[in-house]
DNA sequence: ATAAAAATATACCAATCGGTATATTTTAGG
DNA sequence: CCTAAAATATACCGATTGGTATATTTTTAT
């Protein structure tokens, strides 16, 4: 890894919890300056635009959500267990291994769905994934004989998705973080009801 | 209504729209002159900064909805057909009597958990009495014995909100409306088995 | 060690930001 | 109709915005 991606790693991992709590548009370049220690010359000499590193950053986090889940996922042997680690694990919200600044999906879809098309077609994958993994695991569960076959996997995969995004705003502006905690003990009723 | 009041509605109905969709901190002011034909001056006339423009626009945003389906809730007859009311309204998100731009408690929510204390409370009332709603329309149906006793109000109420609040980013970010009637359908289920 | 290349800093740009003091116009009451 | 007050417009403020051309420093390969 050379110079440039290094500093290019550094300056997306500084700027990644600012993006998340202010939002992209809010996020100055001073504010970036600020948190790496660097100029804009240098930012702009590894980024072509703001909207780049809000881009790059995005994935960022994301990842970091990501492979937190799937590491937990891996951990588990039936896809019972396997599917109830996301109430597990959005339960502990307070967990410093989550991006600061609230759920990434969430935060991004709301601020870009109506003004930044790239960045939204870049949730919508960032969502479609997490349904397709969700629908998989459904599905592997059901062909095992683990779950009932009449479950409609991608019913399933929305709503447990709509609820804990709704469930993440809710407890964010209400500050109350057993709304989450009874939010996810209603998801995993619903995944053990498979 | 004298002058400055009816200005001060034409403000606020005129910027509205630009709020819900764009968010607070990236409407300017040019924008709100734009939108009014007004100057710079004659907004700051009638309300002391952006900030107050938004938090008036934002209960103004409320209430459209709100007034909406508690129109809606005064025609049913039993408790049920009242709280069936949610999901059918939301079913039909491209409705023109919605605010334009998504829903307001989610929008606002999002933008202002880190960053705009004042308008995080005001969201975290609004939500209060949202969720107070359903709960006294659960408890009442349990009383005439429509629903049954061992229901709990408050987690059922926090469900339909947050798969509802969920249910709309996912639909406004993924421009997929069967997304909304999917998972509406499915708070339909739930409200049918209380 | 040195030279070329790559990475970073400096110093600037025009545009826009939210906000305001003051001048002008419009409204409303007598 | 006239006048006082209220409402709106004009013209400005300093600060900050995203972005860039150029100079300087640092890295890398020889």
């Amino acid at each position: 890894m050379g110079k440039a991606e290094r500093t290019k790693q550094f300056i997306i991992e500084k700027t990644a919890p600012i993006f998340n709590t202010k939002g992209i548009a809010a996020t100055s370049l001073q504010d970036m300056t600020e948190a790496t220690g660097l100029t804009k010359g240098s930012i702009y000499g590894n980024f072509k635009n703001k909207d780049e590193v809000a881009l790059e950053v995005f994935r960022y986090n994301l990842k970091k959500v990501t492979s937190m889940v799937s590491e937990e996922i891996s951990r588990q042997t039936t896809f019972r267990d396997k599917i109830l680690c996301y109430p597990r694990i959005y339960a502990n919200f307070g967990d410093p291994r989550f991006p600061v600044g609230g759920c990434v999906i969430l935060n991004t879809a709301i601020e870009v769905d109506d003004t930044l098309p790239f960045m939204c077609e870049e949730v919508g994958k960032a969502i479609n994934s997490w349904k397709n993994v969700l629908i998989f695991l459904i599905n592997e569960g059901i062909q095992t004989g683990e779950f009932r076959a009449d479950n409609n996997a991608e019913d399933l995969a929305l709503q447990i998705i709509a609820t804990i995004e709704g469930a993440v705003m809710l407890t964010k502006v209400s500050g109350k973080l057993d709304y989450m905690q009874n939010l996810m003990k209603t998801v995993e009723n619903l995944i053990n009801s498979l």
